[in-house]
DNA sequence: GTCTATACAGAGATAGAC
DNA sequence: GTCTATCTCTGTATAGAC
């Protein structure tokens, strides 16, 4: 991918957080990108390929600011799993994006395959964890790792469209979701 | 509210549910209205006007379709929640459109408001639901009412827009809820 | 590859009759 | 209150030079 492409991707990303998936106007993107719109068309061939090649990106993106440094995996659970409900602009952007992402797909089916790759690993990698818990001792055997990481991460979706729209603030939201955590872990 | 006014709102919802937010378009409500778009402007003045009409509706709809025939606390908690996963017509244009009123409300502050209203009321219906269960025997003292609808009310949304966008089976949806009820009512 | 300039379509909004 | 007809503007997309 050339430099000018990822240049205008990461211009996506902040515009689509800041006006939302129905709310890019090429040449917003543009002025954001500080390129032409003839040069976004140039690389993006329409609006649906720009749409896309932002879902890739996104996607990209998300699945790697996520890694945390490494102490046992059960702490490290939380933490990848917290993170996503961070006030920082890279956090914040990334997660504005990728809700706004979800949503456009309900519309758009082209996008979905992606989307549902990504959540795959997503859930697949905190399971991974929640089993390496389990190996060392930390998380009862009884836990199953695939549904457990399919409600928690469900759960931080729910709680982070919450707290962008407004209906949630985040402490609370942290706070919800480390007990959602300890009650998934610890079991009957 | 006059008669054409709740007519109009209604063709949108299914509107905004076949196409979103940002696909709806004035002309595709008139004729989903059976009217003229001269008419919808001049009940609603312009777009935005529509458009914060239409999210009014579905708040006031979303707060209202969820009654459940009364048998104990705990299955009707259950119900409650469950009802938002289902294939029906109207449950999905309600879902979709909520989620889409969720979504929008990220990038228009004016509609978080009425947001978080229709939001704290299912948090408490539920909420209360969780007391009488526990009053009647059901549910142990040791759970936290608030919490717990909060957590499995945003699990409900992230699980419903998961779905919406193709990434979560429904069968799939309402298993992971109905364990995650479980898994709250049931105290350690 | 990248720009400036522009064509073109589609959607929002209004005028004016009934 | 409601319609038909129409105006205007915004946003997508392309042509063509460099």
């Amino acid at each position: 991918m050339s430099d000018r492409r990822t240049q205008i991707m990461e211009a996506a990303v902040r515009v689509i957080a800041e006006d939302g998936v129905r709310g890019l106007r090429v040449e917003k993107l543009a002025a954001a990108a500080e390129v032409s719109t003839a040069l976004i068309y140039y690389h993006f061939k329409d609006r649906a390929g720009i749409l896309r090649a932002a879902l890739e990106h996104i996607n990209h993106r998300a699945q790697t600011y996520t890694d945390v440094p490494a102490t046992n995996p059960r702490t490290r659970l939380e933490q990848m799993l917290l993170r996503e409900l961070q006030d920082t602009p890279e956090v914040r952007q990334n997660s504005i994006a990728w809700g706004e992402l979800r949503a456009t797909a309900a519309f758009h089916p082209d996008l979905r395959d992606s989307l549902r790759t990504t959540t795959e690993t997503w859930n697949s990698d905190i399971a991974a964890l929640i089993r390496e818990a389990q190996t060392a001792g930390t998380v009862a055997d009884s836990v199953d790792p695939t549904a457990t990481a399919e409600r928690l991460t469900a759960l931080v979706e729910g709680l982070s469209e919450r707290w962008h729209s407004g209906t949630l603030a985040l402490p609370r939201a942290r706070q919800l979701l480390t007990g959602a955590i300890e009650l998934e872990l610890t079991s009957p």
